[in-house]
DNA sequence: ACCTGAACACCGTTCAAGT
DNA sequence: ACCTGAACACCGTTCAAGT
């Protein structure tokens, strides 16, 4: 196929930064980030390498704007008057359903700083201190749950990520945490513990972790009263 | 200064695994990963590149070997019959002194597989897991808690570290998260938690989000009673 | 305005050779 | 056994030039 010089005649598919990022994106999630280079990209899209740069500043820019049209997929149901404790759970749901389509650019979801200056990032936290507030925290602890619950999804979301590209069957990793290396002798209480549980009890997910959290906020709200 | 030729003398310092880790976290220490390259570790080390292919087998072994040491660093007192709370936060301080201590390394540190395989965390795994069974919880619920207290350790300090090298003074935050974004018209009560905190109230920190867990396990031990 | 193409200064790693 | 040095196949990005 015969590259087009200059500027692309009239039906030709225009090079976006829209564009750009949508083929970007495609590339991560079927082969990861370090399969993502300049070039790369530039062949997917049949231009020059430096034609990209005409539209995003650099490489970090592409991994921002990648990162930006990610969270603009966080959708959230407007403040309402639902139980909080539900509004926490549906909060935490929206955002790891985020991170689960997007394994591969996890990494960079939740590293990314300029992440809150998005603004369906904002609406999700407005919704989040809102249900907060309802719970009767006061506003210093409002923020520290707020924390705790995001700190607690970025790390479930990469614990996700990796865990799903570096094993092969995640149902073993309960026999291979047990035979391998955790021997009654030296590890006791790891021992016991987890050979007393059946596969389906040890189906890891963000549920156990809400239930924690939202039965502290309970507890710490009451003794605010 | 002249280069050594072939095996080195008597008095020379030897090429070893260990002296490469040791110059190689100094380089991320002091200028962050992406300064860690095999040709400039190389020149640090006053060797050829090639040399360390000697004693690693490559750039991935060597971040996994840097992630290896810094573990070695985790240090937990034994299994006693101090409160379980205490040895819950004391377990939360020691991850939590170890992902500050390398701020450059934390991308690692958190997402290393091989992690639980090093033995310094399965002890202080196996210190978790005892504190949680004397809480009085449920084998599944203690692996959900420690999954839960684990992975907010790495989602905090991914944030602590990302907000160290991007932000110039992390004091200013709450101003910025107020002025520039957070108007109360659009979010009304995100505007109001964040006006009503002083400076000091909102010092970050994992003990607010530990004083949650803390307090949900304790709710959730008294409801299996 | 938008894209090209050569060039620069880097990478990690293979492979054959030195001592 | 341990280290060297050239070479290969990549990178991201600058800069001058084309249409």
């Amino acid at each position: 196929m015969a590259r087009r010089l200059g500027r692309p005649k009239g039906g030709q598919a225009l090079l976006t930064r829209d564009r750009i990022l949508t083929t970007a994106l495609r590339i991560v999630d079927d082969e990861g980030v370090a399969a993502l280079s300049m070039r790369r990209l530039a062949t997917e899209l049949g231009v020059d390498p430096m034609a990209i740069y005409h539209h995003l500043s650099g490489k970090h820019a592409l991994l921002v704007g990648l990162t930006e049209i990610v969270f603009q997929q966080l959708r959230l149901p407007p403040v309402d008057d639902t139980p909080w404790q539900e509004q926490v759970r549906t909060f935490a749901r929206a955002y790891r359903s985020l991170t689960q389509t997007h394994p591969n650019l996890v990494l960079y979801l939740v590293t990314d700083a300029e992440a809150r200056k998005n603004e369906r990032v904002s609406m999700a936290n407005e919704l989040l201190y809102a249900a907060l507030a309802r719970a009767g925290l006061p506003p210093e602890m409002i923020v520290g749950a707020a924390d705790l619950l995001v700190d607690y999804l970025n790390g479930f979301a990469l614990g996700e990520s990796s865990a799903s590209t570096a094993r092969a069957s995640p149902r073993a990793e309960l026999d291979i945490r047990l035979e391998e290396h955790y021997r009654p002798e030296q590890f006791p209480v790891m021992h016991r513990v987890l050979s007393s549980l059946s596969e389906r009890d040890r189906a890891a997910d963000i549920e156990a972790g809400l239930d924690i959290i939202v039965a502290g906020i309970e507890a710490l709200a009451r003794r605010e009263l």
